[in-house]
DNA sequence: TACTGTTTTAACTGTTTGGTTAAACCGTAT
DNA sequence: ATACGGTTTAACCAAACAGTTAAAACAGTA
């Protein structure tokens, strides 16, 4: 916590906490000790805790669909693109970990926290999903399919994956050595996904 | 809320604010005065927040797999099996809607709230579709598909649906009499989900 | 050094919250 | 009547919380 910008640190520590502990569980005097600033310098840099919430939830899906549109731009055929895609969300949802939670939550209440900036975004990604199905479609790859049913198996399914591994590695107790919690790993789900959506339906 | 016991009352008024805002965000005067008791009566009743919720996670988990469970056990052939799994679990998710809610939250979280009881629930939820996915092959019917895989694509899908709901309604604008949002409805998702695991891979 | 605007901080405030208490209430058996 | 278990309730409490304040520390700069 030393070279960043205070409002930089601020949000990512905000964005830690907001993930673990939703909206309401996230104490404002945590998160300013966590960025290693005082509560009140959190005020006076960001502003309340909604304004801090939008602002972590600007960055963390910013940029989203921009980078699975770039993934997707660099491949010509179809099945690449698709897998490009996939492979892109799931980079996506790998290195940042607490979009997934954090949209998890939103989800359960509504989407009411999402900003329309925020649903833009959204809207952005299952736009590149529904381009790559249909130029797919069109070169003769790809079946007919619902892009909708498309777009919501692929993200959904990589983002339950992800959530789910804590549950699953418990359940699979403390096995010393075992790579793959209850035999699924991230891989296995990109080329199930790339595999479903890459065929005729 | 005349007829339930006090108890009853104050777990579906626990279970609709816990889904809603989260536990930190639940509170308890708002609950029970949802429950239409007094909240001394609520702790009289329960006891404290801490098992409301562990309670409230019982009462939603607790039936799931034996409901999924007899809905396969009624099927002979394999694919009306599966497809009679993944009807029960999105019958599951859509009667009680907030089940789904919870359990991307808690996902969220870690799955810190999941007692050891309500983690059982699940694992038995994953051994009825690896069951059914096996027998299938079996029969020759269906292809290889790593269990695990496919429970989360079943289950992170129906719920990932289900939850993405109100964003995809809010999505597609004012629109008067749209009946599937943004092209999608559960039944395109559950047909979609029973091709794809009753088929090779 | 003195001046100026920015950043940081300890201390404070008013409210909300989880949880408790002690008294009142109620049906019923004596 | 009254004694008694189970139940309900208004009032209360201490802690936690979001947000503020006013003063101090700092950085630049003339």
């Amino acid at each position: 916590m030393e070279g960043r910008s205070p409002i930089e640190a601020i949000l990512d520590a905000a964005a830690e906490v907001f993930a673990a502990q939703g909206f309401a569980g996230a104490k404002v005097d945590r998160i300013a000790a966590k960025a290693g600033v005082n509560k009140a310098g959190l005020y006076y840099h960001v502003g309340d805790k909604a304004r801090l919430y939008e602002l972590v939830l600007l960055r963390l899906f910013s940029g989203v669909a921009a980078r699975a549109e770039a993934a997707v731009a660099a491949e010509e055929e179809p099945r690449r693109a698709l897998e490009a895609l996939v492979r892109s969300l799931a980079g996506t949802f790998e290195e940042n970990a607490l979009l997934p939670k954090i949209m998890a939550r939103e989800m359960a209440g509504g989407g009411k926290g999402l900003s329309d900036a925020v649903m833009r975004e959204i809207l952005d990604v299952f736009a590149v999903t529904s381009r790559v199905l249909q130029q797919g479609r069109r070169a003769g790859e790809f079946g007919r399919v619902n892009p909708g049913v498309a777009h919501l198996s692929i993200v959904g399914g990589l983002i339950f994956a992800g959530l789910s591994r804590p549950l699953r590695e418990r359940a699979a107790g403390p096995a010393p050595g075992k790579i793959d919690d209850l035999g699924v790993s991230m891989e296995d789900m990109i080329q199930h996904l790339v595999q479903t959506f890459g065929r005729g339906g």
